[in-house]
DNA sequence: TTGTATGCGTTATCAG
DNA sequence: CTGATAACGCATACAA
């Protein structure tokens, strides 16, 4: 009387298959894609499997297949704005090709991003995605020689196993220069963060060196991390001064609206009349009206989709060199004054 | 000669004991919590495992232990301000106690959310945790049945099984009511969404029948999701007429700041002296300069909490009701006139 | 403490 | 097309 409903278990195979008199083989083929079942057996089979509320197991199937289908994603500060629709665009589209995100939010230290890439082996994850934080060398190689896809998001440190995915950076911020030197701005500032991820330091650098090229100086501010309030602190420490920047470039739209809300609210400034702004992402506050913040656009769906190629690879390909390189493109809104 | 590094797959138990000269059960001895082997056993396989690059395989585990560690999060809109905060206290809590939550992502639509549990079956969860969406009975008697422990958060439908986790959105609607009367607003609306979400549902009616006990009559819009453009929409509805309102409920903070954009840049009202504005959920963005907007926090760290106190509790412990009813709390910000 | 043997739920292989 | 059987990687009862 294995059919009676106080079953505090899952059901398996062997249940169903007692049910509808037939092997569990055949339960197995049923639900197992591309085997050869006749529609008799099917109907037994599925009916039986309805009744006891019959789900495959997918951790049995992976010990065979050594896929479970699952895919780590690893980042920290999940609820950020643009994190959080990184993660939607990727958790949608695994459910799309059927198979299912697990998400590991790191405190971000390097000894919690350790322990993160160990619970995607632990899981036997098929691919693990880095969003942020620096995984040591050591485990990244037990992955790929796992036969684990890894994929790193925004690092510079370019592995030979693992597959990067990184954004023209420098490109970015230097067109930032030039869109603010046409606005007619000469005292520039940059306001970045404590944080020192590889990106943020690029869009950084990247500035400061157009601006040197066309002979001006910059003033770099970093107050706390990645974050509106930091962006506000930096407007409170930047525009204080005698001579304020002209313009600035936050290396991070949460930057930018808390160092714009900080120009407005604490020193009456108008923009981009008084002071131009520059953002990065294209987060989505950026484009409501109080903000209306010109900004660039990371291109997250167009990186979701490669990912999904990735995956979708045979494992052992290395086609390309492992490396691709995304454009964030200008979206012009009001933050900047028109040339 | 399965020792060696070109194994392009997962290293098991076996080659550990193998390399380490041990036998395999002394290998899962070393890993398993509580179990006695002799330190110099514990070393001998401790450098064999790193050597080797060995991880215990929690799928294998968990067909003996019936549970995979897993926690499965469906949800949708998990870009989502408020949503993303949710889905980060949860991820953060349940790596701390040593589980991971494998997000899925649905569509919203009920034959997605179907799927999603179908998911969660097929993972062998442990516990589901529903954010959003309304999942069909048979299928979560399914999940509770097998052992399963189900979470749903903001729903209205209390079965037996499950574990229910409520806000109470009546008594914050009615005291949003009151806020805004002591305000001396009198001409009132609703601003809301065509999600039909149960929560979104209880506000506006808790609003509607505060109003109405004190014969004051509330308009209210829906002009579309749950987004900052539909509440700027509503605003352009709402405040074109002869005679706008002079306060509203936006029964989200999303909405909210979407309405008050529409207020100050498309009809220039000032708020709150022309219109006050109380939203929901205190996300990041009202506390920012641009807003500061009045709102009702939802305590999403005691939720968290509470569910990790649930995933805790034996299995079949019914010790309470199954139902959690957790109080909004206003945030007086300046989007309200002050009595 | 250690090793041996068994079973967990599934799929692949192979013989019918 | 179907059923029996052998893996898969692991934890545990049992015997040593």
């Amino acid at each position: 009387m294995s059919g009676t409903r106080t079953a505090r278990s899952f059901v398996s195979a062997q249940q169903v298959a007692e049910l509808a008199g037939v092997s569990r083989s055949a339960v197995s083929r049923t639900f197992t894609d591309g085997a050869s079942v006749s529609e008799t057996t099917r109907q037994k089979v599925m009916k039986a499997a309805d009744s006891l509320g019959y789900h495959v197991n997918h951790l049995a199937r992976s010990l065979i297949n050594e896929d479970s289908g699952i895919v780590c994603i690893i980042g920290a500060e999940i609820n950020t704005p643009y994190q959080a629709r990184m993660l939607d665009a990727l958790t949608r589209r695994l459910q799309a090709i059927s198979r299912v995100g697990m998400v590991i939010n790191t405190a971000g230290d390097s000894s919690s991003v350790e322990l993160a890439l160990r619970q995607t082996l632990n899981y036997r994850a098929g691919a693990t995605i880095v969003l942020s934080g620096a995984p040591p060398a050591n485990l990244i190689k037990t992955c790929v020689a796992s036969g684990q896809k890894v994929i790193l998001i925004n690092r510079d440190d370019h592995l030979d196993g693992p597959k990067n995915i990184t954004l023209d950076n420098t490109a970015a911020a230097r067109e930032a220069f030039l869109m603010l030197q046409r606005a007619g701005c000469e005292r520039l500032a940059v306001v970045s963060s404590l944080a020192g991820t590889p990106s943020l330091v690029a869009r950084t650098k990247g500035f400061q060196a157009a601006a040197a090229e066309a002979g001006l100086k910059v003033t770099v501010t970093a107050t706390g991390p990645t974050s509106y309030a930091s962006g506000f602190e930096a407007g409170r420490v930047l525009l204080s001064g005698s001579d304020r920047p002209q313009a600035a470039f936050c290396v991070t739209d949460l930057l930018a609206c808390g160092f714009m809300d900080a120009a407005r609210f604490e020193f009456g400034l108008s923009v981009p009349q008084e002071i131009c702004v520059i953002g990065f992402d294209d987060i989505e506050q950026a484009g409501w009206a109080s903000y209306n913040l010109t900004t660039f656009k990371q291109p997250i769906d167009q990186i979701a989709d490669h990912i999904m190629r990735l995956l979708a690879e045979p494992g052992d390909s290395a086609s390309d060199d492992g490396t691709a390189c995304f454009q964030a493109v200008p979206v012009w809104r009001r933050s900047v004054r028109p040339r």
